[in-house]
DNA sequence: AGGACCCTGTGAACGGCCTCACAGGTCAGA
DNA sequence: TCTGACCTGTGAGGCCGTTCACAGGGTCCT
């Protein structure tokens, strides 16, 4: 595999970068320091499945996906699992355990084939000390993350089970932005129902519900809001059921 | 009420600065640092009940607290409603909508009579970014939160009631670290069950039930929790019950 | 083409937690 | 000292979501 041009990605096509460097985390960030960035990192393949961290490990990196997606997610003793989050091409994660120095609070695993960028602790956080535009971005990105953490707690607590489904699709098409109408979330009704803490059983029935009323259309391993208004509705009305 | 000495505390007593000068957030803080961000301060009183802000507002402002305790919670629009997190003296709340410019995620409202200190974003801000090691406080500061909040979800989706109000107040008692055994937790039945998403009843009885097994110690307001490793066990046995 | 595996779909029965409906106790303020 | 608001305690009944037990259909790998 054939290499751009410099030795300052390490071994692997900048091309790729770009992925990254239009991300709103580095896209106002100077040249010469996303260049600086970009030459502490490493470069990783993993098949789909394949454990990144676990929960209690060390911090040692910082990730940021190139391409596919990264799950999340805690599991308990008796086999429950439940899913944080879902990381996809361009975004970030690890963050929090190396800031802070603590150990990792959930696992991550590839979700699907995938490709990560690798930044080591011990280079990144003087790195960041040095550049204060950065720690404001890692202030940012920690806002965002508390956001949608805060978010999946008041639902969780406060919603039943129509009004968490909904919320949590509403979550998902917001990460989706591009589409217009019919937002396409590519995720299976096991994962869902990992997110938003109920077993797939139920979600199924549910999603069947909405499905005949053309609220959303379901795919195989994806999900098409087509009505997001109405799951808004029933979100702020605090679950109105209408069974019918 | 006498004023210690200089005028750089706007009006009130620099000795209950005293509290948030210890507090991790600010002890390593250089005094000139300090001192300035004491400057940007104002000073309020308020009565148990007043609200602070409310969820959707625009963030205007940081608080810290100087005595008495916050509620920073969410509620639903059939009634139910939800406790994030109690902010007691020392502690600083409303940072989130403040660093990322967006708004309140949820309602606060004084627990107690209270004391607050409260800075302006606009002179804040600029602050921060000319702060390199203030910046990573408050990144170490969010990093708390988010270890919190992923607990919060983690407990809610994973685990049942039991196993819920056990890690719950688990985590109250690590807030109060001083006291070795027989951790005293103030806080009401209530409460406690709008943390823990359940009803004030189904804590009521599983409370009682740690109380006659001698784990917990009920009083008026308050919570004594004398076997934390049987609570922990507990959480950490995906809630094998015994009810005996 | 075959087979394994995962995803979807569906029904019956159980159970944990909620709802509702009380009663007594404690504490702050009039 | 009295009163009202809030906190604790407790039981009976009902419902939502789980558990369990299947069946069919896609898709990928061999």
């Amino acid at each position: 595999m054939p290499q751009d041009k410099t030795g300052e990605t390490r071994g692997f096509s900048t091309s790729k970068l770009s992925v990254l460097r239009k991300h709103p985390y580095f896209v106002d960030l100077e040249p010469e320091a996303f260049e600086q960035l970009c030459r502490y990192a490493k470069h990783t393949t993993l098949k789909r499945g394949a454990a990144i961290f676990s929960k209690g490990d060390p911090g040692t990196s910082l990730f940021a996906v190139i391409s596919g997606t990264v799950k999340i997610s805690i599991s308990s003793p008796d086999g429950r699992n439940a899913i944080l989050n879902l990381i996809e091409a361009g975004e970030i994660f690890g963050e929090i355990a190396v800031l802070d120095s603590g150990l990792r609070t959930a696992d991550a695993t590839a979700n699907s084939n995938c490709e990560l960028f690798i930044i080591d602790k011990r280079e990144f956080i003087p790195f960041v000390r040095s550049q204060p535009a950065l720690a404001m971005k890692f202030i940012e990105l920690l806002c965002v993350r508390l956001r949608w953490t805060s978010d999946q707690v008041e639902q969780v607590i406060l919603q039943d089970l129509p009004g968490r489904l909904a919320s949590a699709l509403l979550r998902l098409t917001e990460k989706h932005k591009p589409e217009p109408q019919g937002r396409v979330i590519a995720i299976t009704q096991q994962e869902i129902s990992e997110m938003v803490g109920m077993t797939r059983e139920s979600i199924n029935k549910q999603l069947r519900v909405w499905a005949t009323r053309g609220w959303v259309r379901l795919e195989h391993g994806a999900i098409v809001v087509l009505k997001p208004e109405e799951l808004q509705a029933l979100v702020d009305s605090g679950s109105e059921n209408g069974s019918e």
